[in-house]
DNA sequence: CTGAAAGCGCTTACAG
DNA sequence: CTGAAAGCGCTTACAG
C-alpha cells in the first residue's frame, strides 16, 4: 500500500495524505479524520526509505559495542541495575538503557558489535550511508580513536559511554563517564564509618585509568582521615579473579592483617572470598570486604557483597538523551559528564566494636 | 558525497559507479579499480535509503523483545553462555547471538523492546514501513499472537525464539524452542547414575508449558528406571525463589526425605539453598541439588550449581540463520525445531555410596 | 562496455 | 485548503 493508493481510495491527492501524516496545519478536521481512519483500516505506513530520501529524519541511532581483541578494559562494565523495569537480566543494562531511552524518544536503535579493527570500516559506512543520525559508542579503546575523531570532524554526532580517553573535553562529542574517584571515596568512607582504620586495597591494572582513580580515591580518603597510607596497605592486582585470590592471601597471611579490604572490582572479590574461605576465615566476622562495580553476581555471593554501583544504565540513559537532543538541534555538542557512584550495602562489612 | 559527484570526478556516469558497486560483469578491471580507489579516497557510500527505494534489499532485521506486563514466562531465559566470544556478560546471549549472526551474514540488527500492548503498533509499523526484511521475536506470549499471525498472513518473515505457543507447526514461521523434556531427562538420568533412587522435584508453574515438560521428563525417566513416581515426590512451585525455599523445606522436613532434588529452575535453587542452610544441612553432602537453565548466577552459588543449559545463544543463532536464509530466498518457511539441552556439571550433586 | 532516462515512494515549495 | 510537479540518490532495463 502506497500513499498513492490510499489517495485514490479517498479521492484525495498524495499531498494531502502526506500533510495529514506530517501534521500540517490548515487541514480541516474532517479530512484529517477521514485520512487517519483509512490509514488504520488499510494498515498504511509511509515507506521509511522514501520518507528519508525526501528529507525527513529517520530517527535512528546506533549503539556500537566495541570489543576489539586484546581489549581488557571492559571489566567495570559488568554490572546490573535493579531499577530497570524488567528484572530479568535479558542483556546488559547499558544496551537496554540506550534502546529504551531511544525508543522513548521515538528513535530506532541499531546495535552493532565490533570485534576487529577491520569491522570499523562498517561502522564508518553506517554513518556515510546516512543510515543513522548518530551513535552511542560503548567500550571505546585507542584502536578506534581515529575513526571516532574522523566522524566528529565530519560533523557526525556521537556519544561515548565510559570511554578510556582522557583528554576528551576538547572534542565536539558527548562523553559520559563513571566517577571512579567518587565511588572509591564512598567505599573507603563507609569502611571508616564502620570503625575500620586498618584497611588494605587490592588495586586493578594500574595502567588503566579506572584502576588509578580508584586507588587515588582510596589514598586521599584515608589521608583526609589522618591515616598514613603505606606500601604494605596496597596490593597491586589486575582486575582478575586470580589476582583477588592472591591479594587476599597476601593481606591475611601478613603479620598484622587489616580489618577490611577494599577490592577494586567485584570479580577480584570472587577470588578473595575463595582465599578467605581456604584460610578458615569468615566474611565479615573476620574480615570486611567491599567491592566495586556491583556486578550482576554480587548479590549472589556468600555473603552478598557490599559494593559500589556506578549505574551504567543511568550513564547510558544520559548519553542517549544528550545524543538525541543534539540530533534534534542538528548541532554537535562538546560535553563531559561524570555519573554518580552509590554505595550498595549488603552483608560483607562489619561494624567494628570499640 | 553522492554517486553523481564521484562520477564527475572520475569522468564517468552514475550508472558505471553503481555497476561497480553492485558488482556487475562486463566492466573492465581498470575502470573497476579506478572506481573503488575513488570510493575509498572520498569515503563514498551509497545512500541507504535511495538504494533501498531503488529496489535493493537493505539487509536489516529486527529483534523484538516482548516484555509485556504480567508476563512472567521469561523465567527460563535467564541464562548465560560461555561459548560467546566475549566473556563479559554485556547483555544476554540471545540478543548478542542474534546481532552477531546477523552481522556475520551481513545484516543490520534493529532492537526494539516492547513493554505494553500499545507498543505493538510500533512493531507492526516497522514491518509496514519496510524498514526491515524480517524479525526475530523473543519472549512471545498470547498478547501478541494476533499481531504475529497478521504479519505472517501478510507474508512477512518472522522467527520466534522459545515461544510458548504450542500449535505452531501449521504457521509459515520459524519456531526454535528449548527442549525442556530432553533437558529434564538428562538431569534425572544424571541423578540416577550417581545412585540416587529417592528423588524429589520442585516444579515450576504447571500452567506453563516449560514446567509441564520438565515434570513429564522427570516422571518418564524415573518410570523407565522402574521407580514409581508418587505424589510425595512432587512439590508444585512456581519458578520463584520463594517457592524454591518452601519446596526444599517441604522435602527436607518430611519423615523420609529424598537424597536428591531436581529443582525446575535455578532461581528456585537460590531459595532452596537458603532453606537447606537454615536446616543446618549441606549441599551436596546431605542433599544433592540439580537445577535447570544454567542461569548467569549459577556458577556463583555456593556450591556452584549443577544444572541444565539450553544454550539460548545456539537457539538464537539458529533462528537468525533460518530467518535470513528465508529472506534471501524470499520465501516464508514453516519450521519447528528443538535445541539441545546439555548437562553442566558443577558441585551440587554427590555420588551416593553403596 | 557505458550513458541517458525512468522509476522507486515519499515530502514540500509553488500555484491556485 | 489542496493538487501538480520537482526532487531526494540510487538502480537498472533500454539503447547504442
Amino acid at each position: 500500500m502506497r500513499s498513492e493508493d490510499l489517495a485514490k481510495i479517498l479521492g484525495l491527492s498524495r499531498s494531502t495524505i502526506s500533510r495529514v501524516i506530517n501534521n500540517y496545519p490548515d487541514i480541516p478536521q474532517v479530512t484529517r479524520d477521514k485520512v487517519w481512519k483509512a490509514i488504520e483500516e488499510y494498515n498504511y505506513a509511509p515507506n521509511a526509505s522514501a520518507r528519508k530520501l525526501a528529507g525527513v529524519k529517520n530517527k535512528m541511532i546506533a549503539i556500537i559495542l566495541l570489543d576489539i581483541k586484546d581489549n581488557e578494559d571492559l571489566h567495570h562494565i559488568k554490572t546490573t541495575d535493579h531499577t530497570l523495569i524488567h528484572e530479568n537480566p535479558f542483556f546488559s543494562p547499558i544496551v537496554t538503557a540506550v534502546i529504551d531511552q531511544a525508543n522513548k524518544m521515538d528513535y530506532y536503535a541499531l546495535v552493532s558489535i565490533v570485534y576487529s579493527k577491520n569491522d570499523l570500516k562498517k561502522v564508518r559506512n553506517i554513518f556515510h550511508q546516512k543510515l543513522i543520525d548518530g551513535a552511542v559508542f560503548v567500550g571505546t579503546q585507542e584502536a578506534e580513536n581515529d575513526l571516532i575523531f574522523d566522524l566528529i570532524a565530519q560533523k557526525h554526532l556521537v556519544a561515548m559511554i565510559d570511554t578510556s580517553e582522557v583528554n576528551n573535553a576538547n572534542h565536539n562529542a558527548i562523553y559520559i563517564n563513571a566517577d571512579n574517584y567518587e565511588g572509591s571515596v564512598k567505599a573507603v568512607s563507609y569502611l571508616l564509618e564502620l570503625g575500620h582504620t586498618s584497611v588494605g586495597i587490592i588495586t586493578g591494572n594500574l595502567n588503566k585509568l579506572s584502576a588509578i582513580e580508584r586507588l587515588v580515591g582510596f589514598k586521599s580518603t584515608l589521608k583526609k582521615q589522618g591515616i598514613d597510607v603505606t606500601e604494605h596497605m596496597i596490593y597491586e592486582g589486575d582486575f582478575t579473579e586470580a589476582s583477588g585470590y592472591e591479594g587476599a592471601k597476601h593481606f591475611l597471611t601478613a603479620s598484622n592483617p587489616p580489618t577490611a579490604i577494599f577490592v577494586s572490582n567485584d570479580t577480584m572479590v570472587v577470588g578473595a572470598y575463595k582465599a578467605i574461605s581456604e584460610l578458615g576465615l569468615r566474611v565479615p566476622q573476620d574480615i570486611s570486604i567491599i567491592g566495586f562495580d556491583n556486578s550482576f553476581f554480587s548479590p549472589y555471593l556468600n555473603p552478598p557483597l557490599t559494593t559500589i554501583d556506578i549505574s551504567f544504565s543511568g550513564i547510558a540513559k544520559r548519553a542517549t538523551t544528550l545524543l538525541i537532543e543534539s540530533i534534534e538541534q542538528e548541532q554537535q555538542r562538546g560535553i563531559v559528564e561524570k555519573a554518580n557512584a552509590t554505595l550498595v550495602e549488603r552483608e560483607s562489612c562489619q561494624r567494628l566494636k570499640k
